[in-house]
DNA sequence: CTATCCACTATTGTATACGTATTCAGGAAT
DNA sequence: ATTCCTGAATACGTATACAATAGTGGATAG
């Protein structure tokens, strides 16, 4: 309704005051799932610092909601709040990464049969269409793009399943491994044209539900195995063993 | 260190400013518990509004805490918030219990053979004490702390197999679980002493993982079919049924 | 007497101000 | 020259003040 009133009168020079919640909740939604994008899709890199402030200066909002988005983004494990030092993009362990990929091996291929049962001709479009985007992005060279269609190829198959909790949770697991890519993936490694999606839409489409199964295994196993732990801690805590040696 | 200072002085009426974020952090760790114990152990019924001006006399932290707070539960699905209306505690569905037991008897059983892999002598012995003062609690009447003791076990049970990601999430799912026994469970099912959980125990002390799998699954369904959805709605939403026949 | 509309109150949403801790830089002393 | 200490600046934690909204009760008109 009085949507502009704020701007009737006199503007402050800072903030002008637009809280005006009406809008606020899907604000806080969009720049939520704004910086929750640009880490999936790597433009924050792992380790990255993100100080409330400079967020507040981007987005126009004031520091209140910065901060429970940061907390929301930190529940996901996207974000590590460390107590004094601000919020950081997660820089997963090795360990972590290793109990996400048992997570999405045990949730991503348990909910196979009941997707195949599940699904429908439209689902089938839309995945095949979510299949091509990302064949397409690679090809024009848009990782950033590639590994967040992955991601939401996943999010949506666990999607199929009819169980919200499950789905929730493999999108968690999702935003995860993108960071986990990220951080031990190796450059090409995405780069090279894989047709695992469209393979297990067609065991879906069949309805064969234990053989999608064992093909989601096979396909999280191989991307597991992409994985170099070798250069695990490339910040502080091994100066000693790199420099040891020189003293 | 001064954690009682404020009482030694003056006291203002309201607040008296102790923030000192020093404890600050462990302060807001132990409300969290408190509430979200109360809210397991069924002392906070579904339904029941958590108004903020209420948790802020209580627990003598301002509101901006008990938000933060709040905010977490509402993560955890152990609260729902409504947008002008403020938090309760929820009130699952019956399509959410069964995605919450679906979700649980995947995850759990999935998690057997690895928790009998890991498990040591020390964690039978304390696996058995928890055991043991579930059935006290039992046999006491105190129904609160049984069910609490209950959700415990299988957390810690989940916790064995080494992958903290799936045990956070059966954390949660078993609090869920909490919620849903309040709602749709019958009075006396809780009250029937089961001694499934130390079957559970010899089987995983015994490293047969898989026996404990299939243990589990058969645990798990038990307690699902003793709900009840048939008293689902029983607050607002079925007035016109309930009450169309009469006018 | 009843129904509808308006105003008030209670409660949440948002922003900002203040206090405190941490970090980084610069200087002094050994 | 290097190391340690001190101070200033930066950024986070907490509380409070202000704004908006929804629910409730009262008043008025039919």
């Amino acid at each position: 309704m009085e949507q502009d009133l704020n701007l009737s009168g006199i503007e402050k020079p800072h903030t002008k005051r637009l809280g005006k919640n009406g809008d606020g909740a899907e604000r806080h939604e969009v720049i939520y799932r704004a910086i929750s994008d640009a880490i999936i899709k790597q433009q924050l890199h792992p380790g990255a610092r993100l100080r409330e402030d400079a967020l507040t200066e981007v987005f126009n909002v004031s520091r209140t909601g910065i901060r429970k988005i940061l907390q929301r983004l930190a529940m996901e494990q996207l974000v590590t709040i460390t107590p004094r030092r601000g919020a950081s993009v997660t820089r997963p362990t090795a360990a972590e990464a290793r109990d996400v990929f048992a997570a999405r091996k045990m949730v991503e291929c348990g909910l196979m049969p009941e997707a195949a049962l599940h699904i429908t001709p439209q689902d089938v479009l839309e995945l095949r269409d979510m299949a091509k985007r990302e064949h397409k992005a690679l090809r024009a060279g848009e990782q950033s793009t590639a590994i967040q269609l992955s991601a939401a190829f996943h999010e949506r198959l666990a999607q199929l399943s009819g169980n919200a909790t499950l789905a929730a949770f493999v999108s968690q697991l999702c935003s995860r491994s993108s960071l986990i890519l990220a951080v031990y993936g190796s450059a090409g490694n995405l780069g090279c044209e894989s047709h695992d999606h469209d393979d297990l839409i067609d065991y879906l489409a069949a309805g064969e539900g234990e053989k999608a199964k064992a093909f989601m295994l096979h396909h999280l196993n191989e991307i597991e195995s992409s994985l170099s732990f070798l250069e695990e801690e490339a910040f502080a805590p091994d100066l000693h063993q790199i420099f040891g040696i020189t003293c």
